[in-house]
DNA sequence: CTGAAAGCGCTTACAG
DNA sequence: CTGAAAGCGCTTACAG
């Protein structure tokens, strides 16, 4: 004891079982064609010296890493840690482990990320964050570093992605929110970099458009996604004279950034403010009200996006996927007739 | 293009630079004396050939992966989802990937995870997870491959381990409880198997004997670490004849359970139930009323866990350490005195 | 100061 | 059916 001894390799087996290595690797990898006899022998010695083969040596040899890359920008935001755990869990049924990378949204953290990916010969990387430098996803593709975006998109270029109709999504708030009988409207946005965001408030105005509500160009305020900045954008609004009686913000934190202020400032939701989120995270079942909120369907996408992911290393698809979904209207407490 | 090109390899940049991968290699890693001109010029090839070494290939010659495991109960949990996010900027900023891997608190799962890490030549295991079958703990150590245990322990292992008092937490939680007057207390527990669960309420009830205050033993419940476990239990509790006026939760998800179960039976917190939960996660500043809570030092304790960790490669110590940090009670809105 | 050579732990033709 | 040998992309003594 308290000698560590070194691992046990393949030629340790070999000569346990007085084969040649060759025959060792081809009983684990089920190749060539060994004597039953041995094989059994082989697997013994295996078991005996509880042999685990080393995945860098395979992967050396052109074999994959086993490895999969997992860009977010944030893992301790629920609603990326949801799709961190979904990644996962059909990762580890496959046999392959994630590693995941925290963004920030910050694309030289992106940038760093993925080469470092590269160094370590990951057989896909998950894209969900922003990608403003495209040039990184032409490199990846040419050394056909298998990839996929989800939840978000980057523009034209040749990678499958699987997303949520954003836009669906913010026409779906809006009319909500027009239905129950509102007129001054607000929204609290994500950074305009973020593209879902800039579709879902697309779609929100489109549906007002539609419906001949106005909403002025300062009614709609960007903001961090942070809950303290949902609180500090919703504070503001709150405070104007002739304020929004209802409120659609981007994702959750920010509707519960909001649903603070309203709290703080006495404003009662959804009696005074209808709050409606988006992403259906965990913490919208968690505030009192209960925050109504766009749903997307993320053990879904994840899914879809996973096994596009993974098919790629065996498929070489010329032609790239873009997988949209229907977002779904989750009608909880914070929304009500304006009063 | 549409072809994919091998990437460049050491021996590219070699005879583009007209040098031995040797050279190469000394001057990627500083060793060696490299005559200035000659390294300029092979720094200047490898950028234009934009060669990345290969961290597969030079891992295999026994230098690290750069890559560090991390097992966790679940990460889609928030609680964990922090800590995850803390030894990612950590790990990030120290040249290393971490592999997330949630464990359910299946034995069976940590075990697995582990077997994997090890094929993957992680340079160290970050657990904050329980693992009953302490032998393959043993058998990492004989391997020498690194291992710390954060936020949780295994008693009698030859690990690190940095932790919470937890004991101390569920005294603090007693005692706030105690003071603003609470008699009839009950706790909502993990299972018994989750070793910090055990000493927090350990040292709840440690606290309440002081003050000579009884608990019963059916006054303590044990749930699966979910919202709606922790509702169920509380809904339970709640119906009793002579119920508690007060609720200690041994985390944040239970604590929110039973804030959703008060609410359903039209019982007012803090009016006429006192809730505390454990962890302060981002979760106890969401809910209305806001939880009070018990925190611990994560940030820290995830800073002294990774040096911990890392360091261990370097300097072989034999004593292992159990560093202990100190909860800290947050009062917020969950908590009041019984009417 | 520099390079030839061995070797890390595997896999894969290839020859027998 | 089985094994010797080459090679994956690096690092590290070692000889010059």
């Amino acid at each position: 004891m308290g000698l560590t001894m070194k691992a046990t390799t393949i030629y340790d087996v070999a000569k346990e079982a007085g084969v040649s290595i060759a025959s060792v690797s081809n009983a684990i990898n089920g190749k060539g064609n060994i004597g039953k006899k041995k094989r059994d022998e082989i697997f013994k010695v295996m078991e005996r010296l509880q042999y685990q083969p080393s995945v860098i040596a395979s992967a050396l040899m052109g074999k994959k890493t086993f490895t999969l890359g997992l860009l977010i920008p944030d893992v301790s935001n629920p609603f990326f840690a949801e799709i961190a755990r979904s990644v996962e869990d059909l990762a580890h049924h496959a046999g392959y482990s994630v590693i995941v990378c925290s963004t920030d949204n910050q694309d030289e953290r992106v940038e760093k990320y993925i080469r470092l990916l590269e160094q370590k010969s990951v057989d896909g990387i998950m894209i969900g964050t922003g990608v403003e430098n495209t040039e990184i996803l032409l490199q990846l593709a040419e050394k056909s570093v298998p990839i996929i975006m989800i939840a978000r998109e980057v523009s034209s270029m040749p990678v499958h992605s699987v997303l949520t109709d954003d836009f669906k999504g913010g026409t779906l708030a809006a009319e909500h929110l027009l239905q129950l009988g509102h007129r001054r409207l607000a929204v609290l946005s994500e950074n305009f970099k973020v593209s879902s965001s800039v579709e879902r408030v697309r779609g929100f105005k489109f549906a007002l458009f539609e419906a001949g509500v106005a909403i002025e160009p300062e009614d709609v305020v960007s903001c961090v996604s942070t809950i303290r900045d949902g609180r500090r954008a919703a504070e503001e609004l709150i405070r104007r004279d002739d304020g929004p009686t209802a409120l659609f913000c981007c994702n959750d934190l920010l509707a519960i950034g909001a649903l603070q202020a309203a709290k703080e400032a006495g404003v009662r939701v959804p009696e005074e403010l209808s709050v409606i989120g988006f992403d259906n995270t965990i913490l919208s079942t968690v505030t009192n009200p209960m925050l109504t909120t766009i749903a997307q369907p993320m053990e879904q996408m994840v899914k879809l996006a996973f096994d596009l992911l993974v098919g790629q290393s065996e498929r070489e698809d010329a032609i790239k996927q873009r997988i949209v979904m229907q977002p779904e209207l989750i009608v909880r407490e914070s929304t009500g007739k304006p009063q």
